[in-house]
DNA sequence: CGGACGCTTCGCCACGCAGCGAAACATTCG
DNA sequence: CGAATGTTTCGCTGCGTGGCGAAGCGTCCG
């Protein structure tokens, strides 16, 4: 949530027109996940000829939605950064009626532990998010949430690569299944990153729906996060 | 910030082609600050004719992003609810280069004090909720932020009326001027209504930004909220 | 070097829709 | 009741643009 520097009528309206296409739409939300894709898988998920792709896409790109990576002759797209990604899921909001058709809704793995663009969220998500502000690891201040000494020292000592470096600060992040918030930006990236690389985590082929690892639930019960 | 219930392509689609248009997206952020308009001064905001703004507003409507008020001959439109005021503010995010051309623009005013759909934002609303957290009258949990007894205590001893028949939840709001947190949400909206019927702040008879009154600064200063 | 492949550019058609003026409808007021 | 005002409905025109196939261009592979 952010109150936002003044859109004018042609910067709103260009922005609407990008997401207006449905062929756009499905690429936009085919990117979602963070992954990169070339322009005939996004041809072929938005149900479109190469052809008609490559316009779409030259206009996403011009609008700064995307960003490109040549690679031989394949051309990957991806979102160009955090913030598209983040506004695509803030569009989803205000189609929601609010507390409709919402619980049991997606399939349990979706609900148990999935990623918010490059975050882990869902139950999982959630839990881990309130053991950390329940043991006062994680603080809040007016830059966003940020970890304490302790909470690093203990992270680590179960495994995870968390840098020190520079504080990263997080957000709080609305999760949609379990109405409870969890843990984002920089802090929530990283943290799920580093839960990658150690193993408790990994991605499905398909979909935003992680696999906690059997070493990962027990992790992180030992930290006190439990999925009730 | 929220993850979001898995849009499809084609109400994407919908909800982009309802701000494609410059003069539907005119008639919106006109409405952006929470206020009700008759439908001929929504068409001179987008410089239409009243004819095919009724349109547009019809379209609007349908899409679930006004809603409409009938007082006599006079039609009032406004936002359906604050999470379309949030999206049309997110929106603002993917626009904004990151870190361009935002610090001295805009008036002084407007920097100071302004509304951000329903409640307070700029530097007085940055410094308000840093001091709510500073002195521990804040409390954050997974449901958000939640005032804590003190805080009531505390705050409704400087003259403002806080309810506390059911704990409120507010969720922090990145302030666009000052990027740094202030405090959204229905608590958010509640402390703000709250300082408006105390008279500690004013709105101005156009746009989003707040007069604070001699008085407020006064009381705002004695519970340690102080603009630099 | 030549064919296969991925992607883009080009030219074309057809649909959607924004815009207006005129007229209809509703409400208020004299 | 009739005039004035605010808003909607209707019919029409013109532009923008999405869709495709065909052709062109770079890249990879045998």
């Amino acid at each position: 949530m952010n109150d936002a520097a003044p859109l004018n009528r042609y910067q709103l309206a260009e922005l609407g027109s990008l997401l207006a296409e449905p062929a756009r739409a499905a690429m936009l939300l085919a990117l979602t996940d963070g992954t990169s894709r070339p322009a005939g898988e996004l041809a072929q998920a938005a149900g479109i000829t190469p052809a008609t792709a490559s316009a779409h896409l030259h206009r996403l790109l011009a609008g700064g939605l995307l960003a490109l990576q040549v690679q031989g002759r394949h051309r990957y797209y991806r979102l160009a950064d955090e913030r598209v990604a983040a506004m695509l899921e803030s569009l989803a909001l205000a189609r929601v009626p609010a507390l409709h058709a919402m619980p049991a809704k997606g399939d349990a793995q979706l609900r148990r532990a999935r990623c918010c663009y490059r975050h882990l969220a869902g139950a999982l998500g959630v839990a881990f998010c309130a053991t950390l502000l329940d043991r006062d690891w994680l603080q809040i201040d007016t830059r966003g949430l940020c970890l304490r000494p302790a909470g690093i020292e203990v992270l680590r000592s179960s495994g995870l690569a968390v840098d020190d470096a520079a504080p990263l600060y997080g957000r709080s992040c609305l999760d949609w299944t379990e109405r409870r918030m969890h843990l984002g930006g920089p802090l929530g990236v990283a943290l799920t990153s580093a839960m990658f690389e150690a193993d408790w985590l990994r991605r499905l082929p398909r979909g935003r729906a992680l696999q906690p690892s059997a070493d990962g639930l027990r992790r992180l019960g030992a930290l006190g996060v439990s999925l009730d």
